[in-house]
DNA sequence: GTTAGCATGTAAGGAGTTACATGATTTT
DNA sequence: AAAATCATGTAACTCCTTACATGCTAAC
């Protein structure tokens, strides 16, 4: 039971829908998730072989070792090295362990984590989806409120450029409250509450 | 020579304007660099540390070892554990590591290393700063370009979610760019280019 | 026939975190 | 006198990256 393993939880989410192989999820990955979200081999193939191992994945298709017909030299069967597209599948296991992540709020709320558990929001049954607006438009609230201390605490002393730094963030901050805030109403509207009487 | 080292890059621009203690020093961190940016202990004093054997800093005020008065109990003086604000300063070394630093342009083009850099702008060159406004200007609008990709590629097989999270992505860098504008007009207006003649 | 992209992996290490451990000083 | 906050540090660990190493396949 991890706490973290944002890779892991991606690269789960995404076999969910159609089995793939490490260069594909790789690619999948960075269309999915935008252009920031790039993950290196160094960590991809060591996560697919962790959650292998825990039975969270399986290989549908074992790479065939193959007779290397290397123009007519030695013809060598390559057991080992006859590697070629290992194509993983998401196991019973891998499901329950999806679940598992992508529910359990307690650390959802930094920039990253938030946009990957967004990525796979139909997963989430729509109590719990409220739950992580929340709790993020509540974390960048509590955030807004220390830039607005900050500023006051530096005052005069402070340069054009940290000042400009300072605005931006704040400005992008409040932009993704207000983000937040259209997603929640959108929620609430696809999914009103037991209760909710809006629109008798 | 480090690659990174945000950490330290940040703790001798602190120091730089004027000597301080651990626990200060982190919070200046947070309130120079806005809420998101908090440092733990555990990589702050390592991090000091580290500074002070190569020479970077110095310690300008060693906790004196003082008698503990534990209310008339053993009164033993506590050499080893008498510590209390241990106060840094930078020196030569440090300072000229902390340039070195500063105008290494190969690593600044991500958001946390450009926002670190942009907070010490008035330490770099305005050539320096052009460049690094540039770099960064390239990287997102290379980052916008994927975006645009992206969505073509996902096409219809894309839900809400998924959808909005692109959306505000590229808004947000959208809006990154053109802050990064503003940035260098106002750099070029300030100090005009030799051959420049905008203004004649 | 050689470059570019597909495909998989390992080893070493960097940069930081959490949890632990200790104690002093100030405020309530 | 208790609680909060100031203050410093260590050990173990996590997650990810870079650099290395290998080889296939398609395109030009």
């Amino acid at each position: 039971m991890k706490q973290h393993g944002m890779l892991e939880l991606a690269v789960l989410g995404l076999l969910k829908e159609r089995t793939m192989h490490g260069y594909e999820l790789r690619k999948q990955l960075g269309t999915m998730l935008g252009p920031f979200w790039q993950v290196s081999w160094g960590s991809l193939y060591p996560a697919l072989r962790r959650l292998t191992k825990i039975g969270a994945l399986e290989k549908v298709a074992e790479p065939k070792p193959r007779k290397t017909r290397t123009t007519s030299k030695t013809v060598k069967t390559t057991a080992t090295t006859g590697r070629r597209k290992t194509v993983y599948r998401i196991t019973t296991v891998g499901e329950e362990l999806f679940s598992a992540m992508l529910e359990e709020t307690s650390t959802s709320v930094d920039a990253e984590h938030f946009t990957l558990k967004l990525a796979f929001f139909r997963y989430l049954a729509p109590e719990a989806r409220l739950t992580l607006l929340e709790r993020r438009r509540a974390y960048l609230q509590e955030k807004l409120a220390q830039f607005k201390t900050n500023l006051k605490e530096l005052g005069e002393r402070i340069d054009s450029y940290t000042l400009s730094l300072q605005n931006h963030s704040m400005a992008s901050t409040e932009r993704d409250i207000k983000w937040i805030d259209e997603l929640i109403t959108e929620e609430r509207r696809a999914n009103p509450a037991p209760g909710d009487l809006r629109n008798a």
